[in-house]
DNA sequence: TATAATCTCTATTAACATAGTATAGTATAC
DNA sequence: GTATACTATACTATGTTAATAGAGATTATA
């Protein structure tokens, strides 16, 4: 798993969205600025991550973005296989795959299957939700240490 | 993680010269035939594994390649990090890192701090000594089912 | 010592991916 | 009707990947 430019905004993008949910539509000059990322190339990634169904928007004047599911049905493992293609480090480790007859790339395939096993299990397993009260928590021990 | 198709013949190099570790050197002709790959680009990446220590070689008639330590003394960890760069999804899970600031970013620090904790677990506590047993493993299954 | 076999090293290339910019739209609230 | 906001596609610069090419250095051995 590699997680690119365009992906790490996705993240922080939806997240962003996660912590206005309920609220008014986003525009993305808002969400460019919480999350530091240039708004002609974050679009580009709101468009997509509409087309995959996470977001949705609003035109006109008072128009933005705004999650489409509540925070808890949105899994990182969702937006970052979408942005950034499959977990797995190679492309072999598949559902109905069975042995390909290349021995030598057939030993490893026991590696690659676990690493995917193990880093699936964590990103599906944690929702923007998840993320939204890590926020808080953060924010909490800030407010503490003032 | 992400394997490129360098790090992937490193990887199949190494173990094939863990195959035939303790005998005479390995050419480069032969590895390609056992591996699969382009002389000229295998010559590359075993130019870049000598560098890296793990295998060394001999010029002339002779020559070839051989495993510069035993199997059980290279983890395929070792080789993925040479190769193909760091495990982490991300560059900011580092070992003497504190919090940057960002937000956003530290939030899903956590995630991939996780994954690359699991990922190296697997990836440093596995060594060409076992991908030689799987390979025997796996000859003497394809024996019995003939 | 000539020579064939072998590894060494650097340069070059084609294809692709990434990150970002530019421009011309369309929709909507007021 | 106009300002605000999203939509869509094209373009570009840079870097990475996966090779290929070619000239050179080393060594066993006949």
């Amino acid at each position: 798993m590699k997680i690119t430019f365009k992906g790490d905004y996705a993240l922080k993008a939806v997240l962003d969205l996660a912590l206005h949910y309920g609220g008014a539509p986003v525009t993305i000059h808002e969400v460019a600025k919480h999350i530091d990322a240039p708004v002609k190339f974050l679009e580009q990634v709101l468009l997509d991550l509409k087309r995959g169904g996470f977001i949705e928007s609003r035109r006109g004047k008072v128009g933005g973005y705004l999650l489409s599911k509540p925070p808890e049905a949105i899994t990182i493992g969702e937006v970052i296989r979408f942005m950034d293609g499959p977990i797995e480090p190679i492309a072999c480790v598949k559902e109905g795959y069975s042995k390909c007859g290349d021995i030598y790339k057939c030993a490893f395939r026991g590696i690659w299957k676990k690493v995917f096993q193990v880093t699936s299990e964590i990103v599906d397993n944690t929702t923007f939700e998840d993320m939204v009260k890590e926020i808080s928590a953060a924010q909490n021990i800030a407010a503490y240490s003032i």
